[in-house]
DNA sequence: CGTTCATTTGAGCCGACTCAAAATGGGTGG
DNA sequence: CCACCCATTTTGAGTCGGCTCAAATGAACG
C-alpha cells in the first residue's frame, strides 16, 4: 500500500507529443516537446519547416520491440520520442555487447552510414515511441539546407566524440567507478529533459547495465549496494534516488 | 652484423608521394600512393579534381610533433600521408588515454565536428608528414558535391562503427587476447596499404599500445612474450614477424 | 496465490595490477 | 670502432578486484 504509493511518485511524466499513443499523429517537430533537443534544434526556422516535412511519426513499440536490427539496409534515422531504447549487438558466440541507450530525442541509426547497413541492434526496454527520418527524402534536403548539413556533421561527431570519452572514462575507473558515472550520466540526461535528475526509473536491467560497463550484473548490483550503504542513494528494484548526487559525479570522474 | 641484416629486412619501404620530404610539394591526389585509401578514393574523377584543390599538403612533422591540439578549434580535417600518429586524450589528473592510432591515408580530428573544437591530441609517432583540408573550403564543395557529402558522412560513420567495435571487442576478451587482435588489426591496415602484413615496425611504445587496450605495459610486453613462446610471432624489440597471423586473429575473436 | 524472472548476497579463485629489479637496445661522444 | 648512458622493455613476486558458481531473496504477472 505505502509501497503504491513509493511507486506512484516514481513515475515518469509524459515526456514528448505522444499524447496519441498508436496513432500515426501529424504532429509537427516545432509542437513536440522535445523541440529543444532534438535534430532539428538548431535548425533556422525555415529549416526546421522544411524538415518538419520529411519526418515520420512512428506507431507505439512495445517493451523489447525491436527499432532496429543489425544487418539490415540503412535506410533511415530514428529519434525516440518517448520511451527508451538500447543500442547492442551479439557476437558470434551469443554474446551481447550493449553500446548505450537511447533516451527522448536522441538518434539511433548513425553508424549506419559506414557501410549503408545498421551495425546495431536498437531495442525498446518499455513501451516506446519514435520519429523515422527516411534516408530517400533527407538526402536531397542537404542539397540546400547548410544547417541541416552541419547538423548532420555535428551529430556524427557528437556520437564519436561520446564514444571515445565512453571508452576512456571506463578504462580507468573500477567497477564502481563505472557505475557512478553511469548514473550521474544518466541524471545529466534525464534533467536536461525536464525530468528529476535524482528520483527515476531504470528502464534497463543490472545485466544491460553490467554489458554497458563491461562488468558482470552481480558487481554492478554489488556496487549499488555499496552506494546504498553509504547513504550515497537509494535502491528499491529499478527505482533509483540519488542522495548525494555529487558524490557519485566526483567518483565517476565525471569532470575529466 | 646479422642483427643488421635483420634490422634491414624490416625497414619500410617508402609509404606514399613523401619522395620530396620537407617540400610542400604541389602532388595531386590523382598521383598519390594512397589514393585508394585516401579520402578522395570514393568520388568521382570530376569531384576528385575538384576536391584536389582545397588539400593542402604539410610539411613533414618531427617524431613526437602534434599534429592536433585538443581544444583548439577545429578548422581542418588532417590526413596523414606517410608516417604515423597516436590519437589520445590527457584528463585531468594527468592520465593519458590512447584511443587509436593514424595509419597512412587515415583521417584525423573528425570527432571535433561534435563542438568545433578539437577533442584528441594527435601526435606523429615516427617523422610523418600529412595532408591538411580546411573547412573553410571544404564546406563550399558539400553543396555542389554529392559525393563528397556521402563520403564525409561514411567517414564519420565509419569511425564511429571502429570505436563502438573497439569497445565490443576489447571489452570481451583478456589481456592477450587484445594484445592478439590489436595486432591482427595492425597486420591488415599494413596489408591494405601495400605492406607486409607479417613483418612490420611499431612505431608506438609498449605504454602506448597498453594505454590504448586498457592494460599496463607490462602486461602488454607478457603477452608478447607468451606469443612469442607460443612460436606465434617473434618480437625485437619494436619489430615483429608473424608465424602464425591466423593463430592470433581466431584468438582476438576477430572473426566476430 | 503461485510461478517465474530479476536481483541480491556469499565463498572462493584467477588474472591483471603494483612495485621492484634486471636486461636489452639505441644513440652519443671519445 | 668501442664504451658508456639513457630509455625502453622484460621478468619476477605478491596483492587485490572482479569474475564464477551457487543459493536465497524479492518483485512482477497471470
Amino acid at each position: 500500500m505505502a509501497f503504491q504509493m513509493k511507486d506512484r511518485r516514481h513515475t515518469d511524466p509524459p515526456l514528448a507529443a505522444d499524447c496519441c499513443p498508436g496513432a500515426l499523429a501529424r504532429v509537427s517537430c516545432r509542437s513536440c516537446a522535445l523541440n529543444t533537443l532534438c535534430l532539428p534544434a538548431r535548425l533556422s526556422p525555415q529549416e526546421a519547416r522544411i524538415f518538419d516535412g520529411v519526418v515520420e511519426r512512428g506507431r507505439q513499440l512495445a517493451s523489447g520491440g525491436s527499432l532496429i536490427r543489425a544487418g539490415t539496409r540503412m535506410d533511415a534515422l530514428y529519434v525516440v520520442r518517448s520511451g527508451s531504447a538500447k543500442r547492442y549487438s551479439v557476437s558470434l558466440n551469443g554474446t551481447e555487447r550493449v553500446h548505450g541507450f537511447v533516451l527522448p530525442g536522441e538518434t539511433a541509426g548513425l553508424e549506419g552510414f559506414a557501410c549503408d547497413r545498421y551495425a546495431c541492434e536498437v531495442a525498446a526496454l518499455e513501451p516506446t515511441s519514435y520519429c523515422r527520418i527516411p534516408l530517400t527524402r533527407l538526402e536531397p534536403l542537404l542539397d540546400h539546407l547548410p544547417g541541416l548539413r552541419r547538423e548532420m556533421l555535428r551529430l556524427l561527431g557528437e556520437a564519436l566524440d561520446e564514444s571515445l570519452r565512453l571508452r576512456a572514462e571506463l578504462g580507468m575507473c573500477d567497477a564502481r567507478g563505472r557505475v557512478a558515472r553511469f548514473l550521474a550520466d544518466l541524471s545529466r540526461r534525464l534533467e536536461l529533459r525536464g525530468l528529476s535528475p535524482t528520483q527515476f526509473r531504470l528502464s534497463m536491467s543490472r545485466g544491460d547495465i553490467a554489458r554497458h560497463l563491461g562488468l558482470t550484473l552481480e558487481t554492478v548490483s554489488r556496487a549499488l549496494g555499496t552506494f546504498k550503504r553509504s547513504g550515497w542513494l537509494e535502491v528499491r528494484a529499478r527505482y533509483i534516488t540519488l542522495l548525494r548526487p555529487e558524490a557519485l559525479a566526483s567518483m565517476g570522474g565525471y569532470a575529466a
